[in-house]
DNA sequence: TCTGGGGTCCTAGGACCC
DNA sequence: TCTGGGGTCCTAGGACCC
């Protein structure tokens, strides 16, 4: 196999010159949908030292100091972009995979015969003629290995790097676990804990002690940088399994209302997002979370199972809205409070137990299942869904609020969100 | 004060049944 | 009543990615 990787440069960034040629050679950056970080940044920018993802607050001063321009992030461009260097992309290979909103895996294996730098900058050529956006290409035997060889042309003056099966073992010496696809913090911790610290190390460890410490997905990375392709082309984009609408609160929500009146927003959000995908959602999510930045931070959401499929808002809204109440009401206060939760599982088991079966079967759509309810019990011995009737379920909340909300001062909401997942 | 949003895949372990 | 194996299904949580 001969795959390439095409990864725009900068792409958020490119995409803005394109439509305002001023920028060029100026420091841009572009900020995330919240404008709390930055995303993408111009060459420039990198020079400066700004990494990926520093907030914008920290870098105030660098921004007077060399006049950065800022722009806010607009997906419906950088999405029309996208399609328009994809589209490119396919005049040069019939198979095509794309991987990300500025990502492609070319197979050109069937070219093998040509040379396949002058190829590559055909390519580069044509893309940047066509659509306006600069590209890097980097070639080998496997997807993990042409990650590799992208950095490298990146890096370089041609923006074209071919890794040839010859030069893989020097070059793999020469770049540590971190920088290889897949390896992210956590395995790369585990990798030199292990006494793996370059990628030729990882190449040539033991599969047994990879399996074991990184499991499947570890083992197929090790391939893959043996030259086995374990991670074919996908050429059809497989339908999606979930969408999300979530946003980080510019200070922290306190309010049941305000809690809802976010997770009312997200929903008809992502009702929109869903019909226009023409598709239909089998369960809802609701979460939130304290800031990640404090001491223990704390997360819980609730899933609500829906009766029937549906992408219509107000059918979402009752069911977001019953998880919105068991998140506010139970989901943080129960991992809070781990004595508080004994008492309201065996409250809850007393419930179940008055239920008649009849009850069970006609009300198992509404079964909210409360997260991390086994968290503090110990042996697990005890673990139970609490399955409820949503109004009567809802009036003993409004019963027990003035206690929930007195533990609630505790846990300040700085991020909510709203998932639906359409499984079936 | 201010710290993104949106995804996928894998695994361990519990529930439940025979 | 206790013990246990085999199998399936489901979920939470952890890992990764852009």
């Amino acid at each position: 196999m001969m795959i390439a990787l095409v990864d725009c440069n900068n792409f958020y960034v490119s995409c803005e010159r394109v439509f305002n040629p001023k920028l060029q050679d100026k420091p841009v950056v572009v900020l995330s949908n919240n404008d709390g970080c930055v995303v993408a940044r111009s060459q420039e920018i990198k020079a400066l030292g700004i990494g990926m993802g520093t907030p914008l607050f920290k870098i105030q001063s660098l921004i007077d100091r060399h006049k950065i321009q800022i722009f806010s992030s607009n997906y419906t461009l950088y999405g029309d972009m996208s399609s328009r260097v994809m589209e490119t992309l396919k005049h040069f290979s019939p198979k095509v995979e794309v991987y990300s909103i500025d990502e492609a895996f070319l197979d050109l294996s069937q070219l093998v015969h040509l040379d396949l730098t002058d190829y590559c900058q055909q390519i580069r050529n044509t893309v940047r003629q066509w659509t306006g956006i600069p590209i890097s290409i980097g070639v080998s035997q496997t997807k993990t290995l042409a990650k590799l060889a992208n950095k490298m042309a990146k890096d370089s003056e041609t923006g074209v790097f071919i890794l040839l099966e010859s030069e893989i073992e020097q070059f793999l010496k020469e770049t540590i676990v971190e920088d290889v696809w897949g390896i992210g913090r956590g395995f790369a911790k585990t990798l030199r804990i292990n006494g793996i610290q370059t990628a030729w190390q990882l190449r040539n460890a033991s599969d047994g002690l990879i399996k074991q410490e990184l499991g499947v997905v570890g083992l197929r990375i090790v391939l893959e940088l043996r030259g086995m392709v374990c991670l074919p082309l996908q050429l059809h984009q497989p339908t999606k399994k979930s969408l999300m609408v979530s946003r980080s609160f510019s200070r922290p929500v306190e309010s049941l209302t305000e809690l809802r009146e976010a997770i009312a927003l997200y929903t008809s959000r992502a009702g929109e997002k869903l019909r226009r995908q023409k598709l239909a959602a089998s369960a809802v999510r609701v979460f939130a979370a304290t800031s990640r930045f404090v001491e223990n931070p704390v997360s819980d959401s609730v899933r609500v199972s829906l009766p029937v499929t549906t992408n219509d808002t107000g059918e979402l809204l009752h069911y977001a809205l019953i998880g919105t109440e068991a998140i506010y009401r139970e989901g943080l206060a129960y991992k809070k409070a781990g004595v508080m939760m004994l008492r309201l599982v065996d409250e809850h088991i007393q419930q179940l137990h008055l239920w008649d079966e009849r009850d069970r079967e006609r009300y198992q759509h509404l079964m909210v299942m409360v997260d991390g309810i086994n968290q503090q019990m110990g042996s697990g011995t005890l673990r139970y869904s609490l399955v409820k009737h949503a109004p009567s379920w809802l009036a003993r909340c409004e019963k027990r609020s003035p206690y929930y909300t007195t533990r609630w001062d505790e846990l300040p909401i700085v991020r909510a969100g709203y998932s639906v997942l359409y499984l079936d």
